[in-house]
DNA sequence: TTAATTATACCCGGTATTGGGTATGGTTTG
DNA sequence: CAAACCATACCCAATACCGGGTATAATTAA
């Protein structure tokens, strides 16, 4: 199930998009906004899979609160959803993490392709939209790092079984510290819980 | 570290294989007991990776014992150590789950190679066994499945990174009979909590 | 057809993990 | 240099897990 929420300050376009979206078994829209900050409020809330956001919204603006979702959450995939062809506006907001770039004078079943799309980890720009600026590292993988180094030995000691305890005691640091390591990895990657980390240190084999 | 519970009910000779597996810096000794019944509550109480035990004890008899360890806690190795190469004596504990036997009256150093062996997974009969009338595979490979449908089914779930309560959703059955089920695996093959049940999950690959 | 095993489900007390915080120094970097 | 980021360490309340039990019905094996 692919969860989606949208931001975008009219209304009736929200509404299109929930329309559209409705019949489609694989996708659901888990919240709706109207401005930059109660997207933030449901993504914390909901974390859902993919955000589809205007640009131009009153509080925080697109671009900013898709570089406030990636900071907190890197695995939620962002389309930016807007007006117009802005050369500038797409280079800022796809530097700010979003993997696709929608026009609203395109047709709506874009919006499905493309939240399919980056939901399966590619990106997605409206065929109007001119790409050539953009590198294909930016494009495709505009991932770096998402652990911190500390995060990662942590990680392979999780991944060899290791306890929160005896990692601690390895590491000459506290249980709270480790703790914490290991709740922000929880967070940033999207899992739920301790046994999906060890799961996801397993098959990455330390490649990460 | 090879842990080795020893039963033996003369205790000189207990003394003799202590003095003797004292300096050898893998292998440690965590209980010794002069009859069946002292050793089950060892092994119990510290369950070793090597049980070595006398087959004619007060209590309860080697083969029993044997018999009763490897049914509560399949991966602990059993080595049989006897006066007497008797055919039958053999075969029984053998079947009752012994990895080797060895005789009084052989070096005492024969002790020392039969626990690295057993331990390492592989088989070890003294010199002078007639092993010929023990089909191979009781020999090399005398493990039934060790675990029951139910707990296969519920480690490839693990395996997948689902908590105790989603499986209990997914089996249709109370969350405590998961974890009875996960806690009966966990004993069985002498692990330490889930994240070493996921981590044999993951590594078997199903295989079990 | 008994005996053993399995699956089911619950008890207890204790420890670990989770998911939110806050806070404080260092480091890195624009 | 100020803003970000990182590592550190702690708080809290809720839930999950651990490692022992017991018990009962159903199924399987000897």
């Amino acid at each position: 199930m692919i969860t989606v929420a949208i931001a975008e300050d009219h209304q009736s376009l929200v509404d299109g998009i929930n329309l559209l979206l409705e019949y489609e078994e694989d996708i659901s829209i888990v919240g709706s906004a109207n401005d930059g900050e109660a997207l933030l409020a449901i993504v914390r809330l909901k974390q859902p899979k993919v955000v589809l956001t205007d640009i131009k919204m009153p509080k925080i603006d697109g671009i900013s609160a898709t570089r406030l979702i990636k900071k907190e959450f890197p695995h939620i995939k962002v389309i930016a959803f807007s007006m117009f062809d802005q050369e500038e506006a797409v280079r800022q907001i796809t530097e700010a993490g979003a993997s696709g770039y929608l026009l609203k004078n395109s047709p709506l079943d874009q919006v499905l392709i493309a939240i399919r799309e980056v939901a399966a980890g590619h990106s997605f720009y409206d065929k109007a939209i001119d790409t050539s600026f953009l590198s294909e590292e930016t494009k495709t993988a505009p991932r770096k790092l998402i652990l911190s180094k500390s995060e990662r030995e942590i990680l392979k000691l999780i991944g060899q079984g290791k306890t929160t305890s005896e990692i601690a005691n390895l590491r000459f640091t506290a249980v709270s510290t480790v703790e914490k390591h290991r709740k922000n990895m929880i967070r940033k990657l999207g899992l739920s819980g301790k046994g999906e980390l060890l799961r996801y240190a397993l098959e990455k084999k330390y490649n990460f």
